[in-house]
DNA sequence: CGACTAGTTGACATGAATCAAAACCTGTGG
DNA sequence: CCACAGGTTTTGATTCATGTCAACTAGTCG
């Protein structure tokens, strides 16, 4: 049984950051220097003009709309590692903040778009990365069509764990963004999210252990819960086309 | 009044088809012929290795995923002029399935994209084209997470309108698909969707004309009841680079 | 340690889902 | 041209999951 879980465990780590398009992509950035970007402060707004993209280095972003009154639909978490803005044209579509303190590095998007046109080898690497922004996209718009609260949370922490977002054993889940972040992330109210954990942690699939950690306790019944129907290993591997 | 109507119709209509960039990543198409699908019969499978792309010429497609047990999720429907499958990968990740009978062309995978990277007036295109994608794919998530049934409808209404399924005076829209298709589209069942329509119908703000027919009434008040917050004008206007 | 904010829990309301039946188109054969 | 059979859509009654409002509790930071 805990045999089970380690392997478990070594299934879903360690898959999203070594991807062969990011990596190369990220050679861009190499040389320049890191900005500090305070938690909470945006690093642009929906309808400005795109005029640079970004290379997340250390912390978290969250990607947001706000429609008519105030309503919020957080579209995506960014994680270390990830690009910001690749797949904008003239505006931004959406507002980019800080979760929590962040280190970023910036391109202007022309250079960028030059570089890549200039290399063949870039080439494929950035539409590479759309097509898995696309496919990150897609199943966001599964989990707000079908799932439930139940099987929103649980998809929602298996993603915290696939991006490393653990400690080293790997049971031990970091949720850096708060309970309305989670909320307007997965559709759902911060009550909603509240009771879901606690009935998770009432069923010991889980133990909260303060406000942004997580203990799992059953990685196994957390994979059957998410409704992913057929295994959790097949739903990451359309964002790794090498491995 | 009358006269508004109309102006708003004018202000919807006839600004997806002629973006600048499908139109001349679609020459590549230009010389191949129609193939015919039946309504009903797939074009691809999710999972399927992905060995073509396809110019939808006439008819409507449908892409949907399927999650563990049958729950289906359409995650967009196709338009004549559209271009299916540009920002997958190695898989498919979705079925492409005619709503009705169509007819496409087809290409290489491997022939579009030696094409694209061959020519550097196509590729800033294709990468507009993907970010338009994108673009379709956020609003879809706004819709899903926060939208409640009265604005799903309103904005697919609109939608099918910007698509100009619509009669010559563009106030009788047609609705290709069945109420099963709707729903999986817009997150609803068919009972809620055929409500919604009774309930619009009864404030005079529309009227079902046949199964496949609806006559919109007031075209403003649909706007304002889509929860697009801001004016609808600019929700297409980021699908839409040159204009 | 104390005050403030974030998170949890409870009671209740509600919009959409579900289950069931009636009405309706659509195509077919007499 | 009409009657019927099939599926699709609409309508109705009821249930249920999640939202809302409100009170309470627990972290967190000065």
């Amino acid at each position: 049984m805990l045999m089970q879980k380690n392997t478990a465990f070594e299934t879903i780590k360690g898959s999203v950051n070594d991807i062969a398009g990011q990596m190369s992509l990220k050679s861009l950035f190499h040389s320049i220097p890191q900005e500090v970007l305070q938690a909470g402060k945006a690093l642009f707004w929906e309808g400005d003009a795109t005029s640079h993209l970004f290379e997340l280095a250390e912390g978290v972003i969250r990607l947001y709309r706000i429609i008519g009154d105030g309503r919020r639909v957080i579209t995506a978490f960014l994680y270390p590692g990830d690009l910001v803005g690749t797949s904008l044209q003239e505006r931004y579509l959406y507002t980019a903040e800080a979760v929590t303190d962040c280190k970023v590095r910036r391109i202007a998007r022309k250079n960028f778009h030059d570089e890549i046109s200039r290399s063949a080898c870039l080439r494929p690497d950035f539409i590479s990365l759309l097509c898995q922004e696309m496919a990150a996209a897609h199943d966001q718009m599964v989990l707000l069509s079908k799932k439930n609260a139940e099987e929103r949370l649980c998809s929602f922490l298996l993603q915290l764990i696939s991006r490393e977002m653990t400690n080293a054993a790997g049971d031990l889940v970091t949720l850096p963004m708060n309970r309305l972040d989670i909320a307007d992330y997965l559709g759902l109210t911060i009550e909603t999210v509240s009771r879901t954990i606690s009935k998770l942690a009432g069923r010991n699939v889980l133990v909260p252990t303060g406000r942004h950690d997580i203990k799992i306790l059953s990685l196994k019944r957390l994979i059957q819960l998410s409704g992913n129907g057929d295994d959790f290993s097949l739903e990451k591997s359309h964002s790794c086309s090498i491995h």
